[in-house]
DNA sequence: CATATATAGTCAGCCACCATACATTTAGCA
DNA sequence: TGCTAAATGTATGGTGGCTGACTATATATG
């Protein structure tokens, strides 16, 4: 083994710690009946809570399609974490809203979370995470500017904050 | 409330990267009919080439279960890109191996597929790509010491040699 | 030899993605 | 005002990933 030049490497390292690491999170969140992605979606309602979030809106948040955020919200609402309200001025759009029961268990599941994220990084020095987190970031903007974001239509602006 | 400790971050961005870049590079091997997963299991096939390999070890490999390699297998077969042989000392086991066909669309598909990998990449330092390499890398290794990998069964202990 | 256990693959079923196509409704414009 | 264009959400169908249950074969052990 020569050691050649591997071109490819990054890609399918993240590729295996993204599945990985689906895998184990899952697993942890097994007990209360969500997955991570389902996770992903309620905090990120949660903090743009108040009147709901309209589900293109999400989706758009989220880089993921309007098809699979649909998916999403079915099994949220089926397990009524979240529900689907008419929108008042708007009769085409639904707005998402979380219930009581879905409050309470992000709550949970974001103790749970953190203890199961701090043993994924455990022993991984705070700077060299933070670098890490900057080249993906950049390969984000890349991968956006190249058209990958599904519904795609680009509507407007990039550059996500947070 | 400015910007508080935000652990789960880089677990977000791992896997919105390696969303977006399946679904670029997915777009960018559409016309040959293959998937980046396909072309992953093509690639580590032509690398443990001569007798093909089992589904088992194949699997272990990409550290996926037996019944997603089983489907990647079903597929890349109806493509005419590998075969099921049976092993003539395992009556149990197949032997997976490439056809001509399949060894002639690998090297199509690195062509592109490193063309691809450029442009996410355009614009980051190589020595930043390493060490984020190394992060990942590790965060890898803990999730597989968590039992992350799928089939998991622990047969025996395992300590994957990379 | 018989039985237990481990291993190779498959089947069925679920979640998360995506793309394409569609109905409904809203908004823009001639 | 009426027709077209855009936007919201759904339906449909495919890939890829996982779990759990199952068959068939191989090996180990009593």
């Amino acid at each position: 083994m020569p050691k050649e030049e591997q071109p490819f490497r990054i890609g399918f390292m993240i590729h295996d710690v993204s599945r990985l690491r689906r895998t184990i999170v899952d697993k942890a969140l097994r007990p209360m009946g969500v997955t991570r992605s389902q996770w992903w979606v309620l905090a990120n309602l949660s903090r743009h809570d108040g009147a709901g979030m309209m589900q293109t809106e999400l989706a758009k948040l989220l880089d993921v399609g309007k098809v699979t955020l649909g998916g999403l919200i079915d099994r949220l609402e089926a397990g009524g974490l979240v529900k689907r309200l008419a929108d008042p001025h708007d009769r085409r759009a639904k707005r998402v809203v979380m219930t009581p029961r879905g409050i309470k268990l992000l709550a949970e599941i974001v103790v749970i979370a953190k203890e199961v994220n701090g043993r994924i990084m455990n022993g991984i020095a705070k700077a060299d995470v933070v670098k890490a987190e900057m080249v993906l970031h950049k390969m984000k903007q890349q991968l956006i500017s190249m058209d990958a974001v599904p519904g795609g239509s680009a509507t407007g602006v990039v550059d996500a904050p947070d």
